[in-house]
RNA sequence: GGGAGCUUAGCUCAGCUGGGAGAGCAUCUGCCUUACAAGCAGAGGGUCACAGGUUCGAGCCCUGUAGUUCCCACCA
């Protein structure tokens, strides 16, 4: 029955054959089951164009240990995988990569160049997931999704829709931020800011009434040839003469109106503030406020605005086709052309030769660029679509408030709630092709704009049947928003949605709570009536060994799969989970996962050692009737570190949990038990066969216990064991259980290790090698608990022989005191009289620190009064204990003297 | 400008509702004790950043200070 183990833990030798068994197994595999309770995790969608790094290992590992923790409990437990598009990401990936070709994307065209996209989904898009199954991820394979699949387009385009009639979705000129190097609008979530070193040039802009030169700064000379106004305070006493004159913009000697407008702030520079309603945001709502034209002069792609935008705009505005805000272009002449640094240049040389440039001054100031390719990010007046938020977000701040979701750690719902409170339009639209396409048609004839999930055959107004659809596609976070609810099949109401819906557990970095946390939950409550998931579980990053951000950039990135080549991805797993504690970042260490590699070697030890035992015997997996004070010890404490496991992970408390585990396999177990069980695997009968049971009993526990952690050892071990069922994946997570409760034996155990450690401590501090044996006599109150626990100091303390008694009289023996016991080694050769009597003082001493600091607390007052009665029980019982083992010692020292 | 986190052994970090400070690594000592030298048995090492406060009792709660990291914010 028992199969063989390998002589030598090499995880190599069997993670990938474990994880092929567990998937033809379908172990992963989750069902509606009435019979069951569910509990879903759906999985952050690594982008398609990702490699794996050690973030996705810990935010894989995390959930995987919930998921399969619950499904040995007996949950449904459905973990769904899937990918997302990326729209940016991937869409620079192939325009890169057509670049080698010498094509862009204008040269293929929309369909070509999206046959190219799916082509290299199709190559590359299923790479990381092959990389997530290394870690051992249990998710239901046969469900992964991905953010463009027909059904999450379904469900993206019944959200565009319902939010257009209902109003909250709608197309407009606004200020928005945009990246010239991607070629599109992006949200201000997406803008990065970054501190710059910079300058501070000061203008002087000549009043055409009076004559006088206005002293503004500016940052950003080269948006002055967009100037519509420049703004005072209408309360600054200084500039009071100036209300209602004119400056006369330098350069193009344009004039342009002074306004009031309280943007302009007294207290800083000048007072006098240059306004470019086209390239500021603040600029763009004085601008709104004082109803100034908005010049645009930057093109879209980061150039100055030449004749050709001019007669684009012209061709516009003959057509009756300027949308509200519709800027008016600038054809900026000699700058035309010029890429906008170039044109700084340009422009500061050509105002300083004229004597509109003051001076300049240093300043660093923080810059926004753009969270995918860090180019600056130019402010611009764009027609993009729009999410009103403030509808949204009121509903959204509810579902947390109310606690229908919470956050672990608590702390994050403050920063949720901050971002919902303030949160300003989305804006969706971005100028890709990869992407899900806005569902909204214009026609060419009237300029209707007609929104519908499937593209009407003509315009409902004016019947003409020339329809183009909007050219632009959503935000990869408009998809991903609908992620937890349109993986499982909405807008159907599907069995699916029915039982698994709302998820339980979102796991997932602080660093896109306000990306995607947020944007599920607002979206979950506005379309499903119900918050997405009932706690979002938020880890750190992981940082490199000095504590660096990993980054590609600077190549201080550790690749996940050279340490699970290394290691084995057990190793990394317990690594990422242990010390590793709620919304905190962590260094990575691979000593430390060497050290997770030791420890699944110990138990691959321990368990080679449980198989020389059993596999001549026939073993069953049961305790026998008869258990012995150690036996019970060890079940007993493996009950209690059960209880508290489970405790713990249901506080999300995966670090703690798992060195409750760590220590009782490795200390208790292995140290402990292991040892105390030898004696009696080498008699005869009955006695060696119940050490057996006890054995392979308590290691399949612990195998169950551990194995959500370290899903492949625990499986390759289990499948060597005499145990029902096919895989330990499915065997019942241990849970506690009042039957397997022996205090009374854990105490008198711990009496017994109490006194094997401190022999061994006196033994060890005098050089005495475990060779050399001697007798020892133990003086106690408890006779029967060490006689019972002699052979155990025999064995474990190098004792030839042990006698008990109440009470000894031996000279020159090595005397150790306990709380329990006083023992005496007589080793007339060894004892240093002088060093022993040093040492039993040294000892005194610190027992009666101890108990000064007992009788301390029971002298007073307000702890007896106060404190909890088992406390002052507690204490009093301490203080006990330390007036006998007073006695003791000061009676060892008589002796000596 | 606002907010949050962190500061515990030489290093990296745990420490769950307040009730005698822990782990891994490193250091030192002794052991090949037939599962494991990727090991065993021991040892040393801490004013829990600082200053107040609450409490019978504070690493833990409150206030402030310092250092440090991060997030948010339209400051020209």
């Amino acid at each position: 029955m028992a199969k063989e183990m390998a002589k030598t833990y090499s995880p190599r030798e069997f993670e990938d054959r474990i994880y092929d068994f567990w998937m033809k197994g379908n172990y992963f595999h989750a069902e509606v089951d009435k019979d069951k309770k569910p509990y879903t995790i759906v999985m952050p969608p690594p982008n398609i164009t990702g490699q794996l790094h050690m973030g996705h290992a810990l935010d894989e590992t995390l959930q995987d240990i919930l998921i399969r923790w619950r499904r040995m409990q007996g949950y449904s437990a459905l973990w769904l995988p899937g990918t997302d598009h990326a729209s940016i990401a991937t869409e620079a990936k192939i325009v890169e990569a057509m670049r080698a070709e010498g094509l862009t994307k204008e040269d293929l065209g929309r369909e070509k160049f999206l046959e190219r996209a799916w082509d290299w989904k199709r190559e590359y898009g299923g790479r990381i997931t092959e990389q997530l199954k290394k870690l051992g991820s249990s998710c239901d394979w046969q469900r992964e999704r991905f953010t463009m699949d027909d059904g999450c387009n379904e469900a993206v385009k019944e959200v565009f829709v319902k939010l257009y009639h209902d109003k909250k979705i709608y197309r407009g000129n606004r200020m928005v931020n945009w990246c010239p190097h991607c070629g599109t609008s992006i949200s201000d979530a997406e803008v990065e800011y970054k501190e710059q070193n910079g300058h501070f040039w000061h203008l002087l802009y000549q009043v055409k009434e009076t004559g006088e030169y206005l002293e503004l700064a500016t940052t950003r000379p080269e948006t002055m040839l967009g100037d519509t106004a420049v703004a005072i305070n209408a309360e600054d006493e200084r500039y009071k003469h100036l209300h209602g004159c004119h400056a006369i913009l330098p350069l193009l000697n344009k004039e342009i109106p002074i306004v009031c407008d309280e943007h302009a702030d007294m207290e800083k520079g000048t007072g006098v503030v240059k306004i470019t309603p086209a390239h500021d945001p603040n600029d763009f709502e004085v601008g709104q406020r004082c109803n100034l034209p908005i010049v645009r002069c930057f093109t879209y792609d980061g150039h100055m605005t030449g004749a050709d935008d001019v007669a684009e705009y012209e061709a516009l505005k003959a057509k009756g086709n300027l949308a509200e805000n519709e800027p008016e272009v600038l054809d900026c002449g000699k700058y035309a052309g010029m890429t906008t640094s170039e044109a700084r240049k340009a422009i500061l040389e050509d105002l300083k030769a004229c004597g509109a440039l003051k001076e300049v001054e240093d300043l660093t100031h923080d810059v926004g660029t753009c969270y995918r390719c860090h180019t600056t990010i130019e402010p611009m007046v764009s027609k993009q679509w729009f999410v009103k938020m403030k509808p949204l977000a009121g509903p959204a701040i509810d579902a947390v408030k109310s606690g229908e979701t919470k956050f672990i750690p608590e702390r994050f719902d403050k920063i949720y709630y901050h971002w919902m409170e303030n949160i300003r339009d989305w804006c969706i639209s971005r100028q890709l092709w990869w992407g899900h396409r806005i569902p909204a048609y214009y026609c060419d004839e009237c300029g209707e704009v007609i929104v519908s999930k499937d593209a009407p055959e003509k315009c409902p107004k004016c019947g003409c049947t020339h329809l183009s659809q909007d050219e632009d596609t959503l935000d990869t976070w408009f998809s991903s928003a609908l992620w937890p609810f349109s993986t499982l099949g909405w807008p159907e109401k599907t069995a699916d949605l029915e039982y698994f819906y709302p998820t339980n557990t979102l796991v997932t970095g602080y660093d896109i709570i306000f990306f995607w946390v947020a944007r599920m939950i607002f979206s979950a409550v506005e379309h499903t009536g119900k918050a997405p998931f009932d706690t979002v579980f938020i880890h750190g990053i992981v940082r490199d060994a000095n504590g660096i951000k990993m980054s590609k950039s600077l190549g201080n990135g550790i690749d996940p799969l050279e340490i699970i080549d290394k290691y084995g991805a057990d190793a990394l797993r317990f690594f990422l989970a242990t010390g590793n504690s709620p919304g905190n970042d962590m260094r990575f260490s691979e000593k430390r996962v060497e050290a997770c590699a030791n420890f699944a070697n110990k138990l691959w030890n321990a368990s080679r050692f449980v198989h020389m035992n059993i596999d001549d015997f026939d073993v069953k997996n049961e305790l026998p009737a008869e258990l012995t004070t150690e036996d019970k010890w060890i079940v007993s404490t493996l009950n209690s570190v059960a209880k508290e496991i489970n405790e713990n992970l249901e506080k999300f408390e995966l670090g703690v949990a798992v060195q409750k585990i760590y220590d009782f396999i490795w200390d208790c177990f292995c140290d402990w038990y292991i040892e105390l069980s030898k004696s009696r695997l080498q008699s005869e009968g009955e006695t060696a066969q119940n050490a057996r049971q006890v054995l392979l009993w308590t290691l399949e526990k612990i195998l169950r216990l551990l194995h959500p952690f370290m899903p492949y050892i625990t499986e390759e071990i289990w499948q060597t064991l005499p145990a029902d069922g096919d895989t330990v994946m499915l065997a019942e997570y241990p849970s506690y259980d009042e039957k397997f409760c022996f205090p009374e034996a854990v105490g008198s155990m711990e009496k017994i290790m109490e006194a094997i450690r401190a022999i061994r401590n006196r033994r060890a501090e005098m050089n005495v090698p475990p060779s050399k044996k001697a007798k020892v006599y133990i003086a106690t109150k408890l006779p029967e608990v060490f006689r019972s626990g002699s052979q155990f100091i025999c064995r474990l303390a190098s004792a030839s022989e042990v006698e008990v008694g109440d009470s000894f009289n031996i000279d020159g023996a090595v005397n150790v005191v306990t709380a329990d016991a006083k023992v005496y080694i007589p080793m007339d050769e060894l004892v240093d009289k002088k060093a022993e009597l040093e040492r039993l003082n040294k000892e005194l001493n610190a027992v009666q620190k101890r108990l000064a600091q007992s009788e301390g607390k029971l002298n007073n007052q307000g702890f007896v009064a106060k404190a909890p009665a088992a406390v002052v029980e507690k204490v009093k019982g301490q203080a006990q204990k330390e007036r006998e083992q007073i006695a003791l010692i000061q009676a060892a020292i008589d002796a000596l003297n």
